[in-house]
DNA sequence: TAAACATGGTAATACGTTTTACCAAGCGAT
DNA sequence: ATCGCTTGGTAAAACGTATTACCATGTTTA
């Protein structure tokens, strides 16, 4: 591989010139002819620069980590095209990061973080492993944007309209007639969750707790959590659920109770699901601003001045997307 | 940030032994006093090696790529928990490229690989940016593995045994009593494309050219291939689907058609998928060793004098999941 | 008693950039 | 003729690590 130096021989000047034309440094004066004869060097030795060396001497590797605590999860996809969209608008490399492979403490990313390999963070969930890299980019005092979290002292707090979202879910329900419903919530005490309560409690004020079971983000602890609360509650007519893995849970926990959806139950999710319209019955969703929270979680981690301890909320509004899983009450 | 000599000076000894107790250079001859020195150093100052500086110095990066073409696709989540399980092992960092996240050329990804910022890459799928990508590493002298993917010069080819896949899948049917079977293929021409088809024949032998339909790896196409298969084909009582998306798609296409599966088609899948049973009729699927193959290709990456122009075949053998989506023909 | 060897290190260099400080030559103005 | 300014660069240091060659001081061995 061809270096800076073997440039500058090449074309007959010295490393800095080089170096300078590369990074397109404005303030520097040379004749078109010299500039000339170096674009040439660098097109014919197909030089790239050395990111180890770059970075080395910047103390900044134009590296930015995208960090997920489950990538299939297909809520990613969009926040993720978001993401790299606007990293290669701004020139830089974004690595994907899995933070709970099979439990695993992550501990190349850490090294990555701890080693300077790193200039920026966008992180989503809230577990232990979240928090340890965080931390741990904090320290480093890295620009850190987390997604859809709680507020901390760390890092900045990126959010969808979550109260909005949870408003039009709960609107649709009402205008169906549903006067009892229920709630599979994920990411208790959490900001994203407390604002979506808010946004259920604006249509049905004397929604109670009692409504409410707080489950993890996946499709059997929804079922579970779905049968515990219906269990409790059966007169419930309509259920929101507040991750769509755990709507496609309570749809599970449907079919086990032999019951019918929407007959017997309504179900509405928030965030849409890829697979939605194929799932035993078409679930009826509320769509977010994905890309766009990607979009701009990167923009944010590149602007200068990051504020920590602030919070940001995507304006653009969510949408309801209506299927089968939901129906006036019976 | 501490460096290597900052804790050398609180050592009260050289860098270059603490960079040998760091590495746990064996050729060290240092007394247990100092040795302790150091490594308390190490502790309280907490220090980490900068990545930039060693991999500088060392020409090596110790992180590896992942790359696929669309990180959402369930199949991964599998294959990555295997990949990451691999490269914690050795020590190294494991990241997530996407390369075709929305069409947008891999820029950052071609920038780290030829910034020297990679040691090796796991690469799955097989379009342009796929063949770029493994060109540019190719002229690193980068040990790279294929997944599932064509056989070429650059790349060692892994694969699962998709002979025997297929194989399972078909026998399934066959046993059921279909004796009219198609097949949504995906990667024509590709080896494992090729190596399903051969395991089909192997159970059918008369099984002809005519009742398959190539498409792409996602859930509409899949459905658009089934519905002009179905539409040549109106004899067949059943489908092997070379890809879960595409059967998602083909139960979509049924429902279309207000047909009912099993009743009216059987349809089986090569690959499972976490939300199968949740689907409109709960997939049959033959389930491939997804883990083993992501651990393996990492530890083919990581292994010495890597063959590219080879092939391996992971030896676990494929399983059928029996779930709701086949019958015998009606 | 001298040669040889083991022990426990040290010192210096190179990796490929970026960036700052400096400077030679040419030229117009005084 | 000299000062000062512009043009078009050069030279050198620094980033933090890995590694090789070397060396001082005991301790055996013959």
């Amino acid at each position: 591989m061809s270096t800076l130096s073997d440039i500058a021989k090449a074309a007959g000047v010295s490393t800095g010139v080089v170096s300078r034309v590369v990074n397109g440094d404005m303030t520097l004066r040379i004749s078109k002819d010299t500039r000339d004869r170096v674009l040439k060097a660098i097109e014919d030795l197909d030089y790239t620069p050395n990111v180890a060396a770059r970075s080395l001497r910047s103390a900044r590797s134009a590296v930015l980590a995208f960090v997920v605590h489950d990538v299939s999860n297909s809520v990613y996809r969009e926040i993720l095209d978001g993401a790299q969209s606007a990293a290669a608008e701004a020139g830089k490399s974004l690595v994907l990061a899995d933070a709970s492979s099979s439990h695993q403490s992550p501990a190349g990313l850490l090294r990555l973080i701890n080693g300077g390999g790193l200039d920026g963070l966008v992180i989503q969930g809230s577990g232990e492993d979240a928090d340890e890299i965080i931390a741990r980019a904090a320290k480093r005092n890295m620009p850190i944007v987390a997604l859809q979290a709680r507020l901390t002292t760390k890092a900045h707090l990126l959010r969808v309209n979550d109260y909005e979202a949870a408003r039009i879910a709960a609107k649709h329900l009402h205008e169906l007639g549903h006067r009892e419903i229920g709630c599979i919530a994920t990411g208790e005490g959490l900001s994203f969750t407390n604002e979506r309560l808010r946004g259920i409690k604006a249509i049905y004020p004397g929604f109670s707790e009692k409504n409410i079971r707080h489950s993890d983000p996946d499709v059997e602890a929804g079922a579970l959590a779905t049968a515990a609360l219906l269990g409790d509650r059966p007169q419930l007519t309509a259920l929101i659920c507040l991750n769509v893995l755990g709507a496609v849970g309570a749809l599970r926990t449907m079919r086990r109770l032999g019951l019918d959806v929407p007959t017997d139950l309504s179900i509405v999710a928030v965030h849409d699901l890829a697979l939605a319209q194929d799932l035993a019955t078409p679930l009826t969703t509320v769509q977010t601003p994905l890309f766009e929270l990607g979009k701009i979680a990167v923009e944010l981690v590149l602007s200068e001045g990051l504020e920590p301890r602030a919070e940001t909320i995507i304006e653009k509004s969510p949408e309801l997307i209506l299927r089968k899983s939901t129906a006036p009450p019976s």
